[in-house]
DNA sequence: GGTGCTTCATTGCGATTCGCAATAATGGTT
DNA sequence: AACCATTATTGCGAATCGCAATGAAGCACC
């Protein structure tokens, strides 16, 4: 055995803590032993064990019994301290009770999240929640840093290249479908691949699935008519329905924006790779309680049931850890 | 090995805390094996046990090197709390300081000693201990109890039936003497075995060297015209002062009472049994600093050279221990 | 003083746990 | 994919453990 660092003196183990506390309760090793759940030479001999790390007789045999000298006397008050405070490092365990807690949580996703999930999120936990309060932020290169750093505790949505460390569930697939003008002088309920080809375009040039999208075009050697790239949604709806113009978007800011704003909603003609959003959280958070009834809360919201029966991985998995388990 | 008290969580062991507070001060298992004066693989070990005691991973492997979990951060500070109590544990040696020290003693004698012992641990222990208060008890059937309760300290004299666990301390020797009045009409300068027979005796019916005047007298059949009894010493040196009654005293208080009353000192013609003043303590106070500081200075006082050659005995032995050392 | 009882201390030994060299696995860089 | 540094795992000789058996100690009783 290596010897410990000589700076370090021996310090007492809890077994020889407690002994020294039943001891001096009882009176007795044989006492001590039953309580203890020892045999009486088991406790003898860490009784001269005791002796020796703290260089003193510390209870002298008796007709009345095993009593204690003036250092035992001294030290029985700090024995009990700090068995109790071992207690307590072995019993604390953080809790998080959602209708009293007060924090604040910061969810990464994209602008179309703030749209589709974030609304039901902020209802849900202003009903069950009331303390806690919700901050959007962007999903981008620095997310990864963010989750490992706590400065986020949620990303929802479609993330490619996040490193190890970090766990992932599935929430709900995604595919694609068409956006157009109720009104539209062309398309009517359906758009064939030969109408998608000869419209003209707006594209949403952000969000995570836009390489998708532009992989699709590039690997069927299609280019579209893009009249208008915008940089987010917020403008959206409005050209969609006073114009011509298509939009090609993810199923459910599709069909969202389109509820919303009475716009067409059709099949995508285009062959573009689906994709499953999913909430990430950093495995430094994994067994946190607070961060684990968030990701309950927007697993109950937001997962489908045919994701569900995917089977749970306890543990990270290299490249990308998911969780399926609360 | 039999199971613990099932009513006791598992607490950690020194080492674990040592590697807790390591892993989280430096963020590397290598580097926390190091400070640890353990191989890697140990402590990869340690680190896999406190996971399971603590259930929860508490550092979290990432490019940054070992991160701790929210639970880590929540027990750092009671981590650090515990060790610092157990450091406190084994460091803790309580001292004494006779010049700032501020306590009673209670040192149990005879009559006797008032005069012959009391004036000097007096006089010493107000120079060199000015917050010492020494209080006299009667030696008594009840003096080990109060050297075993603490109830005394110390006792000094002949005490010939002390239990287990106390130790003793030869101080000096005692033969016996006689005290005559100096204007004796038949007692000059020696005393014959025919004149002690002859002459009248006062005695005194106490202290602990009287039984063995009484045995003497029974084993040598010889009657002693007992004109006077006394309860002590206090009128003996006047009743000796002014008749021609003979007192036959143990040498120490014999001489002391001739020195400061003008009494005349004689060998005594009987053969009386000698014995040692010795002084007692219980085992339960032998490490005590301020127990052996006050048997120190008893033994600076009082014990003669022909005692200290006695070899030592480091613990009590059957029947009545003693202990030469300090 | 001898005997007997209870309790604490010691011994010898089979069982368990330990620390670590060697190596596999992991995370990150090139 | 290869390489490097670090953490996790395996197998094994060494060290430590708990305890049955027993010796030693303290005390009551005869």
């Amino acid at each position: 055995m290596k010897h410990p660092d000589l700076s370090e003196t021996n310090l007492l183990e809890p077994r020889l803590l407690r002994l020294f506390d039943a001891l001096f309760a009882t009176g007795s090793v044989t006492k001590a032993a039953e309580k203890l759940g020892q045999s009486q030479p088991t406790i003898s001999i860490w009784l001269a064990r005791l002796r020796k790390e703290l260089d003193d007789p510390l209870f002298i045999r008796s007709a009345e019994g095993m009593l204690p000298t003036p250092r035992a006397e001294a030290l029985i008050g700090t024995v009990r301290q700090a068995l109790e405070m071992l207690r307590r490092l072995a019993e604390l365990r953080s809790e998080f009770d959602p209708a009293t807690a007060k924090r604040r949580f910061v969810i990464c996703m994209t602008d179309a999240s703030h749209i589709t999930l974030l609304p039901a999120i902020l209802a849900h936990v202003r009903r069950v929640a009331p303390g806690i309060r919700i901050e959007a932020a962007r999903i981008g290169g620095d997310t990864p840093r963010m989750l490992q750093a706590g400065e986020a505790d949620l990303a929802l949505g479609y993330i490619t290249d996040l490193d190890a460390g970090h766990f992932q569930q599935a929430l709900f697939p995604q595919d694609w479908v068409c956006l157009a003008n109720p009104k539209h002088a062309r398309i009517r309920d359906r758009i064939t691949a030969k109408d998608f080809k000869r419209e003209a375009h707006v594209l949403i040039r952000s969000g995570t699935g836009h390489q998708l999208l532009a992989d699709a075009l590039r690997e069927q050697q299609i280019v579209l008519d893009v009249a208008l790239e915008l940089p987010g949604f917020l403008g959206l709806p409005a050209i969609v329905g006073t114009t011509d113009l298509i939009a090609t978007l993810p199923r459910h800011i599709g069909e969202t924006l389109a509820h919303y704003y009475g716009l067409r909603v059709l099949d995508c003609p285009l062959a573009i790779a689906g994709f499953t959003v999913k909430q990430y959280w950093h495995a430094r958070f994994h067994h946190d309680p607070a961060n684990q009834w968030l990701r309950d809360v927007c697993g109950e919201l937001f997962q489908q049931q045919e994701v569900r029966g995917l089977h749970r991985s306890g543990r990270p998995k290299k490249r990308r850890p998911r969780d399926l388990t609360s």
